[in-house]
DNA sequence: TGTTGACTTTAACCTAACTGGAAAGTGTAT
DNA sequence: ATACACTTTCCAGTTAGGTTAAAGTCAACA
């Protein structure tokens, strides 16, 4: 039997850690005595070594707890951590991209360019956008949905043979900006007026476009609102963007172009 | 002037997170009527997408607010985004690691291998330790510190002209684990007895050895410490590491060799 | 002008995975 | 017997917000 002192020196974990898996019944001791002093079996080093490992893994306690509680699970335990492999994957995925940013940002620095200096290269035009007839999708949905939904647009102009006559859009109806669940339509521009089409109206509109990854589309948000601003005009319908870069042909990010439109009126 | 909500939908920030900025003082509305509604300003856009920007870079808002209230500090600005780069290229490493891991584990659980099985290759053997004398340096340090103290001591043997007996070590004198500051014995076995020298005493030892990286160490220290008690003894002084494999020569971590000790007694 | 519905406010509480500190009680070596 | 190292519980705090409720306000339409 070891104190709760002996074990932690030798799993490597604190006693307040300890203290508090014994609180949330991630791994409790084997023995406690009245006064409430915790005794650990040699046995449940295993445990705390596998504890350890899996969040290294980065899996969260309750996910160590289902693993705990299934032991010989080996199933489970496997297609957990090809989860985690996954989603560590997409991590580092995408701190090379910070990486790739950061050390542009800091030659930038060096040269005496500053860091938002990149935000005057951002072109607004005023543009007159034409009427469209579009199949569309309206829904509450996430970024990550966007894909899932497209796919169903071109599942029906497939199914209902429709002429597709532009590149995919979304238009973005919510007020303010929720990650999870935004109010968005996602679009295609059709020949066909069909159930499930409907008129884009056209006219005059605030224009802008961007050469890279879509994270980078507020800065031209930010730039119209602002040349909207100087200009005089007030947003009159609900902003979209076009997507010129076709996601499938396996372009990278950085390539992809998107135009922005934000419907103005005086 | 732009509502909370238009803000929000224009720099893709939640209004609760442009709700907390206000408290913290991160970002504050430029004018906020009688009623308590926030109004920010276009020019407010340029200070939220940097903070955007920041947040990618992970910085902390504290450390944004820093950046914020020297907005002319380049050198400052750049120098906490090499830090980043610096934090960022040590993550990817470190999930690099994970994933090879991880890998051995999700072929070894598809072969129908448990996940901890690699403990039953640890092997425990009884030795006879001899005394050693030791130049030291005894201190609350974390892992981090090892190579500076351990620095420390080659400087020594360099200026005192000692003559070195054995590899690096390192002694653990705590009672339980605490990764900040650990009381924590940094030695090299020398032949002279000066000052800053003392004798490691020998005796009966439960011996472990590790090939692979340091983190791996607590699995010895499990199986010694099962061993130990199945065998009727006890702990008698604090374990000690001993590491064949010079951390100078730039071996990968998977390659060191690391002995650890459990002097123990019946 | 009135009304409706969308927008905004504050306040209080919740999250994960702990850490820190205080005050009191306990174990063990001398 | 005493000292002191070890352990206990409890409470508060950390980051960066999210959730919910109840109340107040705005703007557009009739």
């Amino acid at each position: 039997m070891l104190s709760i002192g002996e074990f932690s020196k030798i799993s490597n974990v604190t006693t307040k850690t300890l203290r508090y898996y014994d609180e949330i019944s991630l791994i409790k001791p084997v023995h406690v005595k009245d006064n409430g002093y915790r005794y650990y079996d040699v046995e449940q080093l295993k445990v705390i070594l596998l504890i350890s490992k899996l969040k290294l893994y980065c899996f969260s306690l309750e996910e160590i707890a289902e693993v705990l509680n299934n032991p010989h699970d080996d199933v489970l335990l496997c297609s957990l951590i090809k989860q985690k492999q996954h989603a560590i994957q997409e991590k580092m995925n995408n701190y090379q991209y910070v990486l790739n940013q950061l050390g542009k940002d800091i030659s930038n620095l060096e040269r005496g360019i500053h860091i938002m200096s990149y935000l005057e290269n951002i072109e607004v035009k005023l543009v007159e956008a034409g009427s469209k007839n579009i199949l569309s999708i309206r829904e509450k949905m996430s970024v990550d949905d966007y894909g899932k939904y497209m796919g169903k647009l071109f599942e029906t102009v497939a199914k209902e043979k429709l002429t597709i006559s532009g590149t995919p859009m979304s238009i973005y109806h919510d007020k303010e900006f929720n990650p999870e669940s935004n109010d968005t339509e996602i679009a295609i521009p059709v020949k066909e007026a069909v159930k499930g089409t409907r008129e884009l109206a056209g006219g005059l509109c605030a224009f802008g476009v961007l050469k890279g990854p879509y994270s980078e589309l507020t800065s031209v948000y930010a730039k119209l609102e602002e040349w909207i601003e100087k200009e005089g005009y007030k947003i009159a319908a609900p902003p979209y963007e076009v997507y010129l870069t076709d996601p499938s042909t396996n372009t990278s990010p950085e390539e992809y172009v998107t135009e922005v439109y934000f419907p103005i009126k005086k």
